[in-house]
DNA sequence: CTCGTCCCGGCAACTTGTTGCCACCGGCGG
DNA sequence: CCGCCGGTGGCAACAAGTTGCCGGGACGAG
């Protein structure tokens, strides 16, 4: 279950990282922290105390950034009202896919990897150059990632219109159709496309339909 | 929980269909189904011996229609065996969306709804009138549908390279980019992904996403 | 009222995807 | 050897989708 080689450890499992490292946590000066799904919002609920909206450590920094396509998530609504009930909270988005990441004050790091039997593989690591590196790199994501007022404020309207967007496009329709079922003109309504496909960080109709289906948008 | 109306019943989730029809199952002597996903194949295994792979009456001739997109599922392979070692058990393939229905002997219809609360909704039915006409369409359906043998015969080999399709274009890998990567020509790519989205029954790339996820093949 | 701003939607240029057509190749039975 | 496949892939015509551009209408501020 577990494989251990110098300053790095896999783990298989989110229960087993929390054992791991909720001391951690409840030490933690400054949690980053980057994810792709709603779920691994601070881990499930379940996971009760890591829960990052109730932070271990109330006087902790917390910087998160999530994937752009969670704005698009019915229960996004409850979880924002949620977030913006914590100060010390920082939080942005990118379009850009992320791996779930975990960085803990610029000392310990969480790297989700695949799925693998159910499971989610993840490693943590504690060498000095390597956490360096993924620091660097988180900063990047951190500096190109805008903030979620701004993101939220823009893509406000987009979310009144994208459920029937989307249940048009997994109907298969053609946009001229689809246009003239939502009353809008053919170049305003893939002016909609485009955008959903923005939000869903999707380079292709295909992928967008992958991701819309794995968001349970459809 | 449930509605009743003359000779309509509605109720949710399958273990309720399975309470109220198990009698119907163990004495029925002509079965006729059509499914969507593989899940419903007889209901699920837990539902234990409702399953078709095991009909209660071993008398009874069973007919089903599967919507193609299954032979891309990776467990098919399994379910073929399986079904291919009960006599009695005629399988044909259809590309049409079908609703999930079952009809007992010509008598009695089961009519798959929409999914409410994470459950389905069941209607029962026994109105003559009705039960002729979802029988009538059924029979439509069937006589289009294609005997399983000559299907799975015909899509062996874009199961091959099925995987590595679907890999790509959920990458929103551009064509040429992904005929390149498998050694094909672009022209051959596009027939390969016109026969996925065929098996899919879908009419845009956006459907086969979805529906290429909705059965856990990306 | 006028100006600025924002969004809509037509137009157009371009890319990407979809399909029929056909020449080409390798195998296989006559 | 020959002709008959079945699959391939280039070509091309067409359909669909993508994007910049711009005129025009709505709406609020000045």
């Amino acid at each position: 279950m577990t494989r251990t080689s110098e300053a790095v450890t896999v783990v298989r499992g989110e229960e087993e990282v929390f054992r791991r490292t909720a001391h951690l946590f409840e030490t933690a000066g400054e949690i980053t922290c980057a994810a792709n799904a709603l779920a691994t919002f601070g881990w499930r609920e379940a996971a009760g105390t890591l829960s990052a909206t109730h932070p271990p450590n109330p006087g902790a920094r917390v910087r998160k950034v999530y994937r752009s396509s969670m704005l698009l998530d019915p229960s996004w609504d409850r979880r924002l009202a949620v977030i913006r009930g914590h100060s010390g909270v920082d939080v942005r988005i990118t379009t850009q896919e992320v791996n779930e990441t975990i960085i803990l004050d610029g000392r310990v790091v969480i790297l989700g990897g695949d799925l693998r039997a159910g499971e989610r593989t993840y490693s943590i690591i504690t060498e000095r150059g390597a956490v360096q590196g993924v620091n660097s790199l988180f900063e990047a994501t951190w500096r190109a990632a805008t903030e979620l007022d701004v993101y939220d404020a823009e893509v406000a309207e987009i979310r009144v219109l994208a459920p029937q967007v989307l249940d048009l496009l997994a109907q298969g329709v053609k946009d001229e159709t689809a246009a003239r079922e939502l009353g809008l003109g053919v170049r305003t309504y893939r002016r909609r496309v485009a955008e959903l496909m923005a939000a869903l960080g999707a380079d292709s109709r295909f992928q967008a339909g992958v991701r819309a289906r794995e968001l349970g948008l459809v």
